[in-house]
DNA sequence: AATGTTTGTGCGAGCCTCAAACTAACAAGA
DNA sequence: TCTTGTTAGTTTGAGGCTCGCACAAACATT
């Protein structure tokens, strides 16, 4: 792996500093012609992963912008094998000349997509194209595990993966299965594993390995690899849910990624939906958390005697209905409707139109996607230009570390305006 | 009122026209160098707003830019009398030639505000300074009022504002007590005055008076108002809550006004807070609005037997508690938690962190506001970087034709990147 | 009166996009 | 086969904008 300079997709300015020295900024801070140049780069290169292979005459008429403007923005890139010409196409009949679609080069620099859970750490590379290579795992100890080990087992793991790239990454992404903060790019706490609490791994990953370092919380990977490689392609404005042993969301709006402070922002498991209901494992009443996650359905499926209650999810839930259980078809409606809740005071407060499952509901396919939508359209007050739609999400371990991945991307392709 | 180009605060584009024949934009279109000069006169009048008078060279200090940038942006705002300069300030101790702070002229461009509510049309001129004349008003017929009624009544009430313009205003904002579609700039529907079903509200003020014409739904105007003219001056990110008879918000996301599809969002009065508990005026149950509305509150004061409760709200609620009412403060309190569970929900959905609360609230004071913060703040997970504060806002009827003009100038100056 | 400091203004350089002209590569038809 | 029409991509010069530098203006201090 030959050394690069680390940042050539959207070249050399000199970053923000964490500590940045400016004084505070008026708004953001004004516009510079070389910043219309990294901005410009950046939509090109975002259109394109919304499009698919697209010529430059093509990439100019749908910006609107000249033929001559896209050409100067495209060649540097052509020239650090960012991007690739493909094979001319067939002009229409009314002649011309072949159009040369332009793509993501297999040769560009790859990036590393980490997903860090409670139990254990696991790494690929993902190439611009979406394709996840050099896929590495490493658990940690399952005895009162020290930080140390978390420490080496992570960078074992890593390393590994690095070692597999033919060049340098463009940095690496962590999709974190707990709460983050993403400016100090923290670990701030994870269920289940105290010894990951307050754990710096940006700067850990930054200083061991040269790279830039990107964390976030599992809910808001997802999104955003939705956005660049699956099912939120080229949206502007969508959500994903996520649904399983505990419920969370992430948003993205008018183009851009949202963050709250520090990286709050979508914790929806936690919204009240059930003033003074049943009590919540964080300690309050009513969370939504109480009446859509799995543990509630494992409670309702030993309630009405469903066989091996304990191992019941949305995949057996459709395939029992489907064979024509009663009992099952009732659990899954009622499921299906207090999932359909949480998305629909998401829908009635920021309204995104289009939501991205993920988490357990996917092992129920379309039957469970087509259950909650018809629940929320019905729980939502209908409104003009108010079409709700679904989709559902790539299998867990693909989404999350495509999602790791599509974090970096988001940061190089969003130049902050 | 001489006759001026339309735009001249942010000059002579030609505006996309509403029938834009541009093909489908790639994401938005790139940028070019004249939009630069757009963005970053927004900009720099978007800091005035925000810091209040200040010299060129503060304000390039605070964006980080060359002196000569800020001077070459300001030089045609002070030609078309946007800005005038103030009077030169002394120097420090450190000598120096006395800074001249630049400030909005009185004499510049005013706004037309327009508050549009079941009975009646409310109208003002608002200076970029944010003072208030030329109010109108105007009710329309009790009985069975006819369209062409509601139409001749604002076209009055707006004509008599507008003769009292010395120049011709930059738009009309328009503040409506319902459902708006923000594309179309019409009103879609309003409680209790079906006669306004379905109204191109915009369309008719642009074609009548030949000015730019917004439309925006109530809690959404407010919260344009806070930002340019309020408590939520200078504020990146904050929510303006709505109570009384209806609940409603608003998003201020990043330094951008929030609209979801056409103008959805914000809809938090029928968000699920109780699933299948009282039922709402919408058909559904459990709404915010079953337990947080003065109709809730209404029928909780006769059932404890407070004096003239259909005259309840947080003013008189607040009065009792003050005299020692032990009825009024457990209510008062409910109450407070009811508004402070739509409110933790919202926070814990997207983190504003940052609220200003109107409506029925404001009569209750600083004891109303610090009962509610107090019950949002238990009700939210602690969280690092955190803190939730709130404000007040203006007396209603400021408030809302504020906000309206507000709509107006966060259109001049959020110029679309 | 001299010095130091800060504000605001010309001037040329650099970066970016745009319009126009030009070359390259194809289809269709005489 | 040759001409005409069409589309793709490149070259070149013009215009906008910001930046750095130098300079005049206006103040405080000594």
């Amino acid at each position: 792996m030959e050394r690069e300079h680390p940042a050539q997709l959207w070249p050399t300015e000199e970053e923000d500093a964490p500590g940045d020295s400016k004084p505070a900024r008026l708004g953001r801070s004004l516009l510079s012609s070389s910043m219309v140049g990294s901005a410009n780069r950046g939509r090109v290169l975002q259109a394109l992963f919304d499009l698919g292979p697209t010529s430059r005459a093509e990439l100019a008429r749908l910006a609107g912008v000249n033929r001559t403007t896209i050409s100067g923005i495209v060649q540097p890139l052509l020239d650090q094998q960012v991007l690739v010409e493909g094979r001319p196409i067939r002009p229409s009949e009314a002649g011309g000349k072949p159009a040369r679609p332009l793509w993501f080069s297999p040769d560009a620099r790859p990036i590393c997509g980490m997903l860090l859970m409670p139990d254990a750490v696991h790494t690929c590379l993902v190439t611009l194209e979406g394709s996840i290579s050099a896929l590495e795992s490493e658990r940690f100890p399952e005895e009162r595990p020290q930080i140390a080990d978390v420490r080496s087992a992570i960078e074992r793991c890593t390393t590994r993966t690095l070692a597999s790239a033919r060049r340098e990454p463009l940095g690496i992404g962590v999709a974190v299965g707990g709460m983050v903060d993403t400016d100090r790019r923290a670990v701030i706490a994870v269920n289940l594993a105290p010894v990951l609490n307050d754990f710096e791994l940006g700067d850990m990953l930054t200083k061991r390995f040269g790279l830039p370092a990107l964390l976030d919380h599992h809910p808001r990977a997802l999104l955003v690899g939705d956005r660049w490689f699956g099912k939120g392609r080229g949206q502007q404005t969508f959500a994903a849910v996520y649904t399983g042993e505990v419920l969370g969301g992430a948003l993205y709006l008018g183009g851009h990624l949202y963050r709250g402070q520090s990286g709050a922002g979508g914790e929806l498991g936690h919204t009240f939906v059930q003033v003074d209901g049943d009590l919540c494992s964080c300690g309050r009443r009513g969370c939504w958390e109480t009446i859509a996650t799995l543990g509630w359905l494992r409670r309702q499926a030993r309630a009405i005697g469903i066989d091996d209650p304990d191992a019941i999810d949305s995949g057996r839930l459709v395939a029992l209905t489907k064979a024509g259980s009663s009992g099952a078809a009732a659990l899954l409606d009622l499921y299906a409707r207090n999932v359909a809740v949480g998305i629909a005071n998401l829908q009635q407060t920021v309204a995104p139109n289009f939501y991205i499952l993920h988490g357990d509901v996917v092992g129920g396919g379309e039957f469970m996607a087509e259950a909650i939508a018809g629940h929320v359209r019905a729980l939502v007050p209908s409104r003009s230009g108010g079409e709700i739609s679904f989709a559902i999400g790539e299998t867990e371990d693909r989404a999350a570390l495509l999602g790791a991945a599509g974090l970096v991307l988001s940061e190089l392709l969003q130049f902050p305006l």
